[in-house]
Order: structure tokens, then C-alpha cells, then sequence
DNA sequence: TTTGCTTTTGTGATCATTTAATCACTTGTG
DNA sequence: CACAAGTGATTAAATGATCACAAAAGCAAA
């Protein structure tokens, strides 16, 4: 009797099944070296079940990446908008990104990994959490909370303090919960925001 | 009479040409999406000659990735090394990764880029830029110069200072010389370093 | 210099694969 | 019965790599 020659059973709520496979193989091989045919093996439909719900793979990445980036965004309006010590809006900022992070960590080191291929290299959004951080820290400098210096320069080192910690937990360089390290990356943004 | 139906010129000293056009096309679509095609087009030359230097694409991209990689593990290796107070030893090392930046900014912000394709996820190696900040934060923890922590953490923090705020220069949001943040990037490194 | 060779480098049409996407059909559900 | 969802063989396009040929460069002897 031949084996595995049984077609394979119908699938059932193919569309997250799908989505778990693509993030897994777009974060461990990158987007383009990704097939749509491995997406399928993985997830274990058909290949033609991903256009039931996407035009195609392009638009499944970036649907992928958005879910994270827009939130991201919402989240980061709340932390800073809320009212506050400059230290409760950082607090709640890196504890909102880091529970982000814990919450779904395949789809947050997507989106960590596919920055560049999705942030546009030469327009700013406003609503982009760069952007967002930035005129944050340059209303700060104007009202005198904290010392006047490049705000582009300042956003950058404080974003990167909780980013390549991202990158390098991806690298599987920190183990153990995202969240852990809240204390630590406040703590180092303050000093950063402070430095003279 | 039709135009352009002129052969092409043989092209001299195609390696340059090739390697900067593919470094251009690399980091503004991506490895995978930039065709052999397309570089040979930007470079000027016919696309076989891209096999007299390499033995493909992939060997392409891994040398160009390497030429600042190793670069970079030196660099740091000797800014440590070298006698000098940990302040010392911070602006060496950050002054020599900005200068490498300067220098070539095309090869400098191609390895920022594709960082994630050729750092392993999973394997650590010695002489890699991150493990030897990682070393050289333990041994300052266990001498006691800096207080105790979790070393890959205030490594990571460290490292994103400078390494985000390259990212944001890739997206044109830090205009002029990398160099002109040296100052700001050591301020920011040691008050990390020091924190309690 | 000139001559005659060998090796290196550049060319571009061509090839073999890979791959995203399509579509006629089937299955399941309200 | 109608509509949504899943299947997988098939297709059309693109892409990395090859190769026979040509031009240039290197080199040694005359």
C-alpha cells in the first residue's frame, strides 16, 4: 500500500494557520526567501488557500507588519498623552512596547525585523512612532523639562536603548521575558533625556 | 537610423563599478529583490561580469557584508585593548565606528542593513562586534568599575545608542557627518554604563 | 618598440529553475 | 440552494547562472 498518497484532508480556518506560518518563516529566512509554497507547507493548507484572503504574499507581509506598527503607534499616544512625570510617560512607553513584545513575540520580531523594508526611507508620517517620539522629546526640550539639544539625535539613542535589546533578544542573546528589563531601559532612557 | 542599438562599450575595471552598484541596489530594495540584472545595469557592465569576480549573488552581498564586519571586529578590539579609562576606550570606540561610517557611507549602511540576514540566530562567536562589547562589560562589572548587572542587557543598550540612530541616518532623519554625534553618543553610553 | 603567446576580463544570448499567481473544481455551511 | 473557503495542477514570468566568443592585458624574446 502506498504511503502518504491520501490527499490531504480539507483544512479548516486556513487564514491564521497561514498567518503563524508566514511570520515564522519571514522572521527566520526574511520575506522574499520565503515561498508561498513553504507558507503553505507549513501552515498546512493548499497553496491557494492564501489568496482566499490575501492578493498575495506582499500584501500578507505588510498586513502582518501594520497590525503591530499601528499599534504600536496608538500605544505610544496613550503612554505620552496620559498625564504624568516625564518618568511615568517613559515608564508606561517601554512597559506598553515590552508587553507588546511578550504578548506575541513572533509577530513583534517581525516587525522588528522588517523596519527597513517598510519604513519609508525619505518621508516621515506623523503618525509614525519615530515621529511620535521625536516631537515628544522636542516639546520637552521647549518647555525646559529637560536639556536643550538635537531632539532627531536624543529620539534616536533613546529608541535604539529598547530596539537592539529587540534585535539581540531575537539573536536569542536575552533570554526570559521581554518585561524583565523595563526597569533597566526607563532607567537608561531617563539618563539619556537628562544628559547635558 | 534607430538609436541606441550601438553595442556597449567593453566596460574596464567592472569589479568596482559592479560592487557599488550593488551595494546602492542592496540597501535601497534588498538583497534578495536586487537582480543580477539590475546591478549589472546600474554598474555600467554586462551581467556576466559580475561572475568573473564572484561566484555568484549570494558570495557578493557576503563579501561586501564582511569587508565592514571584520573591519568592525578589529576596530573595537583595538579601542578596548588600548590603555585608557573607560571613557577613553568608549569615545575610541565610538569614535572609530563613526568614522567608518563617514568614510563609506554606502558599505557602512549596507552592513547595518543586513545585519540580521548574517548574524546567526542562534551561534555566538568571539570575535563578533556584540560579544566583544558583552566581554568587555562583564570584566568592567567583575572589577568592579561599573556596577553589577546583566551584561548582554547594558551591552544591548549600549550598542543601540549608536546603532539605531545609524538606522535613522539610513531614513534620512539625521542629516550631515555620522562623526558630529561622537559626543552625545559617549555621553549617553557612559551614563548607561554607570547606571545603579 | 614590435611580435606572438597566454591569461584575464568583459559580453550577452541562452538555459534551467524557481516561484507567484490563477482557475476550474470541490467541499462545507447557513 | 447560494456563498464562502480550500485544493492543487497549471501557467507565465523572472531570475541566477552558464558558456562560447571577443577584447584587453601581461609578458617574454627578438
Amino acid at each position: 500500500m502506498p504511503v502518504s498518497t491520501e490527499k490531504r484532508p480539507r483544512a479548516r480556518n486556513a487564514r491564521p494557520k497561514i498567518e503563524r506560518a508566514a511570520l515564522k518563516l519571514f522572521v527566520s529566512e526574511g520575506i522574499d526567501a520565503a515561498t508561498t509554497r513553504e507558507i503553505a507547507d507549513v501552515a498546512g493548507v493548499s497553496e491557494g488557500a492564501l489568496y482566499r484572503h490575501y492578493k498575495g504574499k506582499d500584501e500578507l507581509a505588510l498586513a502582518l507588519f501594520m497590525e503591530t506598527h499601528n499599534r504600536l503607534g496608538e500605544m505610544l499616544q496613550q503612554a505620552f498623552f496620559e498625564a504624568g512625570s516625564i518618568e511615568d510617560k517613559v515608564r508606561r512607553a517601554v512597559t506598553a512596547y515590552c508587553k507588546l513584545a511578550d504578548e506575541d513575540w513572533l509577530l513583534f520580531s517581525f516587525h522588528l525585523v522588517s523596519l527597513n523594508r517598510y519604513l519609508p526611507h525619505d518621508t516621515r508620517r506623523d503618525d509614525d512612532p519615530v515621529s511620535i517620539i521625536e516631537r515628544l522629546i522636542g516639546m520637552l526640550m521647549d518647555n525646559g523639562d529637560i536639556p536643550k539639544s538635537d531632539p532627531a539625535i536624543v529620539a534616536s539613542m533613546c529608541l535604539g536603548v529598547v530596539m537592539q535589546s529587540g534585535q539581540n533578544k531575537i539573536y536569542n542573546r536575552l533570554p526570559g521575558p521581554f518585561s524583565q528589563h523595563i526597569e533597566p531601559f526607563k532607567r537608561a532612557i531617563m539618563a539619556i533625556l537628562h544628559q547635558r
